[in-house]
DNA sequence: CTTTTCACAGTCGCGCGGATGGGA
DNA sequence: TCCCATCCGCGCGACTGTGAAAAG
């Protein structure tokens, strides 16, 4: 076997090494530095771990030390970046190519093919909450770090399949630059800035606190990394070893390293090939030591269980559901949800929130109710990925006449384990699947009061053309609402035909700052009449719309 | 002017201790 | 009456984003 890193849009990952994708080559000609193993090398990340020792943790937090010392990556972060984006340098910056870097595959359809008998003999890893990792994604996910230490959110969640029962492994996370810049949020939009700090020392490994283990027992379940959290203290890492390190306004890259070890979690150095790597794309953030982009706040609050608080209308919108529950409802705290080995095979909704938006349809005023996802353009893709799971997350924006409809059953199927496990690999006994029955929320019959929600209104009154970045090309805009699988509840309508001309728009507003004065935007203190009319009709849709989803939820 | 830090309020689970109820 | 298990309430701590102040 060889070593193989793999970048992952979501779903069927796609690995470099032999029989490489445009893609790997888009971004060895660009980053130069993102795979070692391209040339048939051990990443010198796993070089360095394994030089620096042969011990892995032996289980359990408090040896996370041990564990994340021996992964020290330092030598590797700050010099090495993750550049899967094809193309000049220049347009990498700001450019939709920085969110969806592996776009440009997936315009020429599926990169990667399944190996003849199904199975991929490495296994594979899929982005549990890859739905909610998108919405973050469309904006530019941004992570709050802290002296003090920032958990992620969303957090890093993965189903691993095709490991071997019985070896063991060690499982961790890597957050490496992602680039080579330094951004900032200027106008509403993410921009560059001079050259990101390379040199930054630190901790850029944590691993996971079951390692080592069974593939077995990471095969069971999510593998959550729910306990990760980014400093940019970087004294942190000598005593706290669930931080990570970061430098705030930087772009960075989570890996995820799988690496098989003996049951005393030592590696076997002359085996690289028991070294593996899996990138998401949407995994992507910006470290800020405040939000800048107001979206990624309220997709925060509105999704993080911590942040319940800041819910302004939270009552309306929860406590009817919670009496009126269909099903016995475990406790919604995230602490109780986290991976912990007491809790590991309980029914967890804190990951299920992940999974699915909890929130009614009406609540996501903004990218996620007037982004022209156009049924036309959705369905296609969710029908072919029902029909030909393989190549779901590969699809090309091509639109498809014939479909019509964005079908809720297509959701489920896109979430269900065996939609999840493609190429013929085992399906898992997904425990948390989604989380669908949980919030079967009668609410949706009042979501009208979800509208008045003020900054809602304010936002979206918001009209400026400037474009954030990311958000301004065709056919990744389309791209992009293409995977916006969990997100896509709001059904557009038909007269919306421009993908990124909506897209923009709604997003200048969405990506004004609440707190620092834009420099652009004359006018974004003057909402007009059409914009509070477009989203009264909004509304009325994402009522209908939410009664689909209502019944969606509860039929399974 | 931009970025970072800090105190704050809010939510919620955990853990502790007291109250309660059933059985020996 | 005693012992044990269960339930309940309270305080603490973890966690969140906010917003003002401090720092650069």
């Amino acid at each position: 076997m060889q070593l193989g890193e793999q970048l992952l849009p979501g779903g069927p990952f796609y690995r470099s090494g032999a029989g490489s994708p445009p893609l790997d080559k888009g971004a060895k000609k660009l980053g130069g530095a993102m795979l070692e193993a391209e040339a048939g090398q051990a990443p010198g990340a796993f070089a360095g771990a394994k030089t620096d020792g042969r011990k892995g943790a032996a289980g359990g937090e408090e040896e996370l030390g041990a564990g994340a010392a021996r992964y020290s990556l330092d030598g590797l972060s700050p010099e090495r970046y993750y550049l899967p984006s094809p193309g000049p340098p220049g347009a990498e910056l700001g450019a939709p190519c920085s969110l969806f870097p592996y776009s440009a595959a997936a315009q020429h359809g599926p990169v990667y093919q399944a190996p003849a008998g199904g199975r991929y003999p490495y296994g594979s890893v899929f982005l549990c909450n890859r739905p909610l990792w998108l919405k973050f994604h469309r904006h530019q996910t941004e992570m709050i770090i802290t002296k003090q230490g920032r958990r992620m959110f969303p957090f890093l969640s993965f189903n691993i399949t095709g490991l071997n029962s019985t070896a063991h492994y060690n499982v961790f996370v890597e957050v490496v630059l992602a680039d080579p810049n330094h951004w900032r949020f200027q106008g509403g939009k993410w921009v560059t800035c001079g050259k990101a700090d390379n040199n930054m020392q630190g901790n850029k490994v944590y691993v996971h606190p079951e390692s080592p283990n069974t593939g077995a027992h990471w095969m069971r379940q999510e593998i959550s990394f729910g306990k990760l959290k980014l400093t940019n203290n970087k004294g942190a890492n000598n005593n706290n070893a669930q931080m990570i390190v970061l430098q705030s306004l930087h772009k960075y890259q989570p890996r995820l390293h799988i690496v098989e070890v003996t049951e005393d979690g030592v590696e076997d150095l002359n085996d690289s090939s028991k070294t593996q790597t899996f990138i998401f794309p949407e995994t992507q953030f910006i470290a800020v030591t405040a939000y800048q982009n107001t979206d990624i706040t309220q997709l925060k609050i509105d999704h993080n269980p911590f942040a319940k608080g800041f819910r302004d209308n939270y009552d309306s919108m929860y406590t009817a559901s919670e009496n009126d529950r269909l099903t016995p409802s475990p406790t919604d705290s995230p602490r109780s949800h986290q991976i912990v080995p007491g809790a590991r095979y309980s029914v967890q909704p804190f990951f299920q929130e992940q999974f699915v938006n909890n929130l009614p349809p009406a609540r996501f005023y903004n990218g996620e109710r007037t982004v022209p996802q156009t049924n036309g353009l959705l369905s296609p893709q969710q029908n072919e990925e029902v029909a030909n799971p393989p190549q779901r997350w590969f699809v090309t924006p091509v639109q498809q006449p014939g479909a019509n409809k964005l079908d809720m059953n297509s959701y489920e199927a896109e979430y269900s384990p065996s939609t999840l496990l493609p190429y013929g690999i085992k399906s898992l006994p997904l425990q948390t699947s989604h989380a669908l029955g949980y919030y079967p929320d009668p609410t949706f019959s009042s979501m009208a009061g979800w509208g008045s929600r003020a900054s809602y209104q304010r936002k979206v009154t918001w009209t400026s053309r400037t474009s954030p970045s990311g958000f301004s090309e065709d056919q990744l805009s389309k791209e992009k609402v293409k995977e916006e699988i969990g997100s896509s509840w709001i059904e557009t309508p038909p007269s919306i035909k421009s993908l990124d001309s909506n897209d923009s728009g709604v997003y200048t507003g969405a990506c004004k700052r609440r707190r620092l004065s834009p420099s652009t935007s004359s006018n974004e203190n003057s909402p007009t009449m059409k914009c509070e009319d477009i989203n009264a009709e909004d509304y009325g849709k994402d009522t209908s719309k939410g009664m689909g989803y209502y019944a969606f939820y509860t039929s399974s």
